[in-house]
DNA sequence: GTTGTAGGAGAACGATCGGTATAGATGACT
DNA sequence: AGTCATCTATACCGATCGTTCTCCTACAAC
């Protein structure tokens, strides 16, 4: 309406949620239109084809959850060391939540496997992208192998994510944050 | 042919292949009956809807990487701690392998994500089954915390399955598999 | 007033989806 | 020889898939 493209943003943001619920490929075109009210004609001239559109909008909800996820861990944390075990302290509430239904871009991953695909590219980019996050933090809580580190905790955050998920049990969430911290604590040790 | 219904583990094998490579939802049943040699209604003589299929396709997986894991593990090792470690050991060759595409139980988490599906109630009574099995273990191994240490060794071998698969990257290994020896080590001391 | 642009509504495209119906071939057992 | 089960082959069902097309409306710029 007011901005040029508001039509876009809607669509991405639709497909996004619905996507989340039911997935990728059971989740159609005509479904997307329905929710978000926009005609078929407005998706292909803001989208080449539905890949684009998933593609945008995995960009967008990894996006969302990622500013979500560091406002949180900064505003209950300091240093860099209680930051990382703050991000388990955040994960462990989002999986506890009602309407928690896994990762988006793991679920991405499972539907698009093929290393090729562009979606499957970007959720690999997007990846690396929180390993290198979580990489400065463990050099600045002056872990001895950021990198090891980095990689351990995110294995145990998407662990956490899927395991939670696939057991709708958010319980899980504290051994594995007992885990979390003491692989902190005998890194930076 | 010779046993009496070798049409239907034809079915369930063939499919399983298809789903692991491509997905539930992107694999069509006329796929699996090209790539099987079976005639469709001999599919519908044996299983009621794709849905049927799908749950004992992922059941016949899960049970043969289940058996494949379980013997490598004791081959490797003799003590219940050993074993536990020998099983990041194994989870590390296996990501390895060309042909490794991740772990088809979490794909069909992701796929049918509502937790009263029939293939997610599945899996989360298989999890459920590995959790008990590794829980076994660290009770031999003198856990001081069986339950715990078993759901955060499994959380780590979730993640290393969903890391390694989305980044394309199999030395995601050993750093996992280092945090998993010293989790083990401490619980145990 | 005219032009340009963004979007809406809906028909139509060929393809494929999961699932069913029908008719014939196969072969083992009585 | 005859019977019954299983499996094959193929045509068909309605529905939905992603995508393209045409026509119409609303509105802002010049």
């Amino acid at each position: 309406m007011t901005t040029i493209s508001s039509r876009r943003e809607e669509l991405i943001s639709t497909a996004g949620d619905l996507f989340y619920r039911s997935g990728f490929h059971a989740t159609g075109i005509d479904r997307i239109l329905a929710d978000s009210g926009v005609a078929k004609m407005t998706l292909y001239k803001h989208f080449r084809s539905k890949t684009d559109l998933v593609v945008e909008a995995v960009k967008h909800w990894h996006e969302g959850v990622l500013a979500w996820l560091n406002a949180e861990m900064s505003a209950r944390a300091d240093g860099p060391a209680d930051k990382l075990t703050a991000f388990f302290d955040v994960l462990g509430e989002w999986v506890a939540q009602d309407d928690f239904n896994g990762c988006l871009t793991m679920h991405a991953v499972a539907e698009f496997s093929s290393p090729g695909h562009p979606v499957h590219r970007l959720v690999a980019e997007r990846n690396g992208m929180v390993i290198a996050f979580l990489e400065d933090l463990a050099a600045e809580a002056g872990a001895n192998d950021p990198q090891a580190l980095a990689t351990q905790l995110l294995a145990l955050a998407h662990g956490l994510l899927e395991l939670s998920h696939a057991m709708s049990d958010p319980t899980v969430a504290q051994p594995v944050r007992a885990a979390a911290v003491r692989l902190i604590e005998q890194s930076t040790a």
